[in-house]
Order: structure tokens, then sequence, then C-alpha cells
DNA sequence: CTGTTAGCGCTTTCAT
DNA sequence: ATGAAAGCGCTAACAG
């Protein structure tokens, strides 16, 4: 295996012609007799020559590649993110970095910085857990940066990043309302890990149903958890037994709300009846499981194709150095430039099935 | 965002030292006092300099980058194989391209092309769908490769590719014998894609374990289908339907089971009472699913980190054109040279629960 | 220990 | 329509 490599060199020797018009048979550059092109790419072909795009990345200074950053790929929600992204950076013929952080902002800027070393032509980082500061000199050391999930306050003189955000204090008012259209009054929350906007964009939703409909709020009935089934498990099985009058639960996602499942049969409650319980996220599990899990539906494989999408329109509309203030004015313009504007946001959906009819 | 970059001439330059000297400086070779070491660091950093590891590339031939080709991320399967593929990758200073094939050996064969161009310095191959000779084309154009769920003679001349496999043959064994044990005799089969691998090796072993008891075995038992909840959920209606003396299911994996256990509830079948369900894989979902699912457990991220370990042995112990000699003489030696040998098999684990007890 | 000279394989710019 | 020269940012191989 991997006896010498054919360089474009070997190429024109063998058609005898110069390196620069096998470049241009290669590369499909108009300035070339359609014979000769034909002979270049036969011959090319033959000698099994594949172009080093490292090489040609060094001289035209674009590499055809995308970071495409996620706390973790083994979580079904990231892994639909992920399908998304990659599909549409596919589509137009780019290649991406998939990194994985494991929710740990140092090893989340180890990866940044990395991607800025590999000299990716931009970046889609999600749930960023970095501080504002840190941010900004990441995006700053960018060619081009497209937030999911993390907003940011754009600093003066700095191109307005692309964000694409889940509106999820919708989701949280929405989730709690359906609990409260139910006739529950004590209703808890599993509010997921601190660090996360995501899980305080709920709590805040969360909050202002029930202040709408003037039910008090128990500080008390709302934990943090870790995001998965155990954190779910352990985090349910405190605050039941601590508030025994919980009638209901909002989860942070479908997987702690799964681990609340299992927390309720093992106190002998039963769901819907002794207890309801809503999810985030509908990931497959969440029809699959004993009830059916009512949740609220986020678009993950639309979030991950549209934060993709704004990247390469970011990417292939701001060719140059110009600021960034025809973007802003395209933002402002309304939905005919959907295509162009800064920033997208995705409305969750509550799906009713057994677990809060 | 994005002004002009600082290069490693600037960087020397704002040090009054050479390129060379900066070089040695951030990449830590010896030679050099560690004053200037230190100031040249210093200064770099200040400058907020990021060697382009795209130059460094052209310069070594080496990348530092890795492929792993996998039929797709949002299957949990392979998400966990990714994990533990990426983690020894990380822990070695390595990057992984991820590339999904969606099960098509075109975009398979293009995504290895595309790898090839990057110039990575190795590819860890996950079920591949090639047919022997194009993967022997793959093998031969990259500097190294580590097969998954794949086998592949050896060509002459070609050095022995890495192979880390699946004892699939047991598992559709293992999964098929504890019906019979459980008294089944009318055992059908749900053998997944004709195209993979496993499918046919399980099937093997399904039939081995029928043979091996004396139950005659009805081909009509056996049936394909999609790899995933829907198609296991027609697959189980039709072969249920047409074939109603069955008690017993073997399932290519679990998302096809859990299809099945769909298909029971809907032609009121009970399980296990009806009808016994075995599934492979253990994923996640399999615990959490009602009744919870017997299955054959596959140690996923071990098979990803395995697989990636095997690629790094071999990319750091066959520094040059060495021949397969070395290799094929380690893997024969036995255990002790674990890490070297060139073939890891992996063996399933039953795990009973309800569906089949 | 430090600097100099050549590339790595491709594209760009300018001739022809 | 084609070719020649220069350079992208870095390291390898020598000198000193």
């Amino acid at each position: 295996m991997g006896r010498k490599r054919v360089t474009i060199e070997d190429v024109a020797r063998a058609a005898g012609v110069s390196r620069q018009t096998v470049s241009r048979a290669i590369n499909d550059l108009g300035e070339i007799s359609s014979q000769t092109r034909a002979r270049v790419l036969r011959i090319a072909e033959e000698m099994g020559y594949r172009p080093s795009s490292i090489a040609r990345g060094l001289a035209t200074r674009r590499t055809g590649t995308l970071g495409l950053v996620i706390p973790d790929v083994a979580n079904p929600f990231f892994s639909d993110v992920v399908r998304g992204a990659e599909h549409v950076a596919h589509a137009q013929g780019y290649n991406v970095f998939l990194c994985n952080t494991d929710e740990d902002p140092e090893r989340e800027l180890a990866v940044l910085h990395s991607l800025e070393e590999k000299r990716v032509d931009g970046v889609v980082l999600c749930s960023s857990r970095l501080d504002d500061g840190k941010l900004h000199a990441v995006v700053a050391s960018h060619s081009a940066v497209v937030l999911v999930n993390r907003d940011l306050e754009p600093a003066s003189g700095e191109a307005a990043v692309g964000v694409v955000m889940l509106d999820d204090v919708s989701g949280g008012r929405m989730a709690t309302q359906h609990l409260l259209d139910g006739g529950h009054r004590a209703v808890g929350f599993l509010s997921g890990p601190p660090a996360s906007r995501s899980g305080r964009c709920r709590a805040e939703g969360y909050r202002a149903a029930l202040a709408a409909s003037g039910v008090s709020h128990n500080p008390a009935w709302t934990a943090p958890c870790p995001a998965d089934v155990d954190g779910g498990h352990r985090a349910a099985t405190e605050l039941l037994t601590a508030h025994p009058e919980l009638t209901a639960l909002v989860c942070y996602n479908d997987l702690v709300a799964v681990g609340a499942l299992r927390a309720c049969a093992d106190l002998g409650r039963r769901v819907p009846a002794d207890l309801a319980v809503v999810g985030f996220d509908d990931i497959l599990l969440a029809a699959l499981v004993t009830p059916p899990l009512t949740t609220c539906r986020v678009a993950r494989y639309d979030l991950g194709a549209q934060a993709m999408q704004l990247l390469l329109n970011r990417i292939a509309g701001c060719p140059a150095e110009e600021g960034p203030t025809q973007w802003e004015r395209r933002s402002e313009e309304g939905d005919g430039h959907r295509s162009l504007c800064a920033e997208v946001v995705l409305r969750p959906e509550l799906i009713v099935r057994a677990t809060a009819p």
C-alpha cells in the first residue's frame, strides 16, 4: 500500500503538457481546448491521479472543509443535527470535521484551535459553553462562524455572527401550559445541566406559564440533573420523594424523562394517573417507551441543516473583507431573503402521547 | 473577522530569529536553547500565532488526520463506534474526518477518494459494501487501512490490512440456541439488509444452531428487511401473517426487534407468551422498551476504540516501506503482542431480558 | 545552538 | 489555448 503518489507534475509529463494545463483540465476552468482536456483527464484517470487538496489548500487558502463542534455524537439529539449539517455540506462539496467537546469548555477551546490550525473555511458551533470573551476571540479567529443554541452580542467592528436558535422559552411554556390545561397545579421541573442555555430558557418558560395561570411557583420543585437517563432517574427519585405533592413533571429532555418514568416505576407511581410527564426533543426512544412520551419536538435535522446552510451562505456571500453591513441589512429586510439572514429561530412543537394526555 | 493570518515568518521577524528557530520552538525539537524557545513561544502566543497544519502537512507528508467511514452517524450503533474511535485518536493527537456512506457503495467510494485527496494518515472503514476488487484498490491507495466488520483476502504483495471483526456467527448461534433452549422449534429470522455481512453471518449461526439441535430449517422463515424500526415492523407483520406457526423471532438488530414488538402489538400477539424475540446490539433503547429486549450485546465503543488503536499501531509501526512480514509474524505469535496484531475479534454476549426469558 | 537553502504540490499571474 | 515563474507556510537537510 501507499507507493509513491502521482503528482500533477507526473501527469503533465505523461501528457506532454505543462502542470498548468493539467490544473486547468481537472478544475474545469475554461481556458483549454476540449481535446487536450479530455486527453489529460483520461491520462490522469489512468495514472490514478488524486490531486492533493492540501497542496491546493496552501495555494488557494481554501480547504473545502468545515468544522462541526458538538457536545457528544452519541447523544441522539446531536447525531441528528450532525446528519442535517453533513448533508447540506456534502451537497455543496464540503467535508466536515466533527468534534466532540464532552461539554468541557477546555476541550471545546482545544478543538476550536485545532480547527483553526486546520484552516477550515468555517465552523458551526453547537451549544457552546464558552464565556462571551472567549467566544468573541473564537469568532474573530475563524473566517466564518455559526452558533447554534447560543447567543452572542456582536462586538464592535465584528461581523454579526450567524445564529440558529431554538425558541426554548416557548417550549418550556408550551410543555407547562399543557400540564396546567390538564388540571395540574403542582408541576415540577427537572432542569438539566445548570450550564445549559436550553435548560435555563425552558425554566423561564416554565415559570412564565405558571405565572400566567396564577399558579404559585415553588423553587424547590425545580432540580438540575445530568442530561441522561440515569441523571433523570436519580433526580426524579429525589424530587418525588422530597415532594410527594407533585402531580406532574416537565423534564429537560427525553432521556431525563425516561429516567423519571423509571423512577415512577420504582416508587410505585403510575404514569400518567399519579404523575404526568413531559419531555423534550422527541428522540426515537420517546415514541417507543411505555407509556409513550408526551414531548416537545425539536426539528433536529433541520437545526443542523439550517445552521450549515447559513454558514455556507456567509462563506459564499462574504467574499472578501466586506463588513457586516450587508448582513445586518438583509436580515432586517424580512423573510424574502431567508437564505441570507443571519439569525434563524426554530419553534418546538408539542407532541401529545400517553404520559400527559 | 478573519484579518490577515500570522505566519511563522511574522513571528520570526518579531522575535529576531529565523523561521527555523520558531519551528524548533513550537515543535519542541531539542536543538534550541530553552531561553530562546521560551521567548519565541511567548511572542508567538502574544501574536496569536496558529501554525498552519496544512502547510505543515505539505512539508511533512503527515496531516495528523484520520478518516472514519461509517454507514450512518444517526444509527446508535455507529455513534458509539465513533465515540470509541475518536477518543483513541484524540488521545494520540489525531483529528478525525467522519464520513457517512448511507450504505451506498458509490458514496462510500466517493468519501474514500475524498479522504485520499485530503491525504489522511489512515482510514478506519466500517461495514464496507464495496466488492473485493474495489476494496483492494482503496487499501492500496491509502497509507493505512483498518477494516471493521468486513473481511478481505490480502492480495499478493500487499501488506495485510488491519481487521476488527464481530463474531456474528457465534452471535447468531447464541441467540438461536437461547430460543431453542426455551423450547421453541419454530424460530424465524429477520435477517436485515441482504448486503450486510453481519446479517449473513448471523443467519449462518442461526442455521447452525438449528442444525445442531436437529430442528429442520424452513427457508421461508427467514426474511430480509431494512435495518430500522419501520423495516422490522413491516417485515415482522408479513412474516407473522404468512407463518402464524412461528413462536420465536431472531432479529437482525434491536431496531428491527422493536419493530417486531410493534408488529406483535398490532397483531395482538403477546411477547413473550405468544412470541419470543431476540435482538442484536443492546442499544440504549433495548433496556427501555416494554417488555425489555433480550439481545446480543456488542461492545460498540470498544469496537471503535480497538479499530482506531490498530490503525495507529500500523501507522506508527510501519514507518516506511516495510513489508507485511513483521505484521504477519506478530499476529501469529499469540496474544502477548495484542497491540500489534493485525486482526481483532470481538465476541458478543447474550443479555437476557423479558422478550425471551 | 542557530541560520540557509530547498523543496512539499498546487494555483496564481503574467507572458506568449 | 498554453507555458513559465513565483509563491502559499512550513519543515528537512545541511552548514556554520
